[in-house]
DNA sequence: TTACAACTTAAAGTCGACTTTAAGGCAAGA
DNA sequence: TCTTGCCTTAAAGTCGACTTTAAGTTGTAA
């Protein structure tokens, strides 16, 4: 079987090479086998990078991968696998819409209704309104962080 | 009229002190007279520190919300300044709520249609589907954000 | 006087997912 | 032999919003 470089792997599968070293450090790829000190893998990495891309993109986190290939009994199906992760991320994203619409109920009724001349009058509205003390959840909107 | 210590106005807005610090720091609170030393506050700053609460909880980020106070010129309204930044927010949540809208049917997809035995399988199919070269968005699903 | 609480600063640490840097190894081609 | 190009590692840097730590200051109470 076709033994792939490190690079052509990542390029196979649109990650950075030391991306790949770093799921092997942190202990979500095994560690590959070494040729004369170079990493050599076959195609089945791609699978297994194909699932962790899909986790990613579904808003897992790489514990929550790991968890997902080793937070089990060996004989676990994979599809009992994702049941219990994706039911878990489900909430945690129906969680999140309710944080965002919130946050754009908020924003709207700021649009439409301030008058203020003043960020300080501003500042006393909400004060009134007794906006101020609701937690504030920081919701991390990341900007640009494709590559 | 009264002058507050930080903690009081920490306190007040249910901020830690060193948050209240690192605002002054950072340029987006001004900084405070002192008396011998330590930082004495008007009641004026509970006002600025509601909008940076109000701005918080909406999603804006510090650098935005140093926009807000600082990247206008003097004589705008603050309705104007809140209008401005709120639809480019509203805009930047509407992309994010598609994002978690693609993550949870792709989530449902997998947690309805996946009868996998194995990961490797799963990846495979992934791979099949030309699912696996979607540009991942990690989507900072951050969890225990609050103190 | 001594203790204490609350304040000050600069610098470093935290979290997650990487990337970048620095220093070096190894094989192929000119 | 030397260069080129790809690989290796450990360690440090990045981003945002803070918090924590270490070391020192100030005012008040016992």
């Amino acid at each position: 079987m076709a033994q792939l470089t490190i690079s052509e792997v990542a390029r196979q599968v649109g990650l950075q090479p030391s991306a790949i070293r770093y799921y092997e450090r942190i202990g979500i790829l095994l560690p590959a086998q070494r040729m004369s000190g170079q990493r050599r893998y076959d195609t089945a990495v791609l699978h297994r990078l194909a699932v962790i891309q899909r986790a990613r993109q579904t808003g897992f986190m790489l514990d929550e991968i790991r968890e997902l290939f080793f937070g089990f009994r060996d004989a676990a199906p994979a599809s009992q696998r994702w049941q219990k992760l994706s039911r878990r991320k489900l909430a945690e994203l129906e969680e999140l819409t309710g944080q965002i619409k919130t946050m754009r109920h908020l924003l709207e009724k700021m649009m439409d209704c301030c008058r203020c001349e003043t960020l300080d009058q501003c500042g006393r509205g909400i004060l009134r309104s007794g906006g101020a003390n609701v937690t504030v959840k920081p919701l991390p909107v990341k900007r640009r962080t494709g590559r």
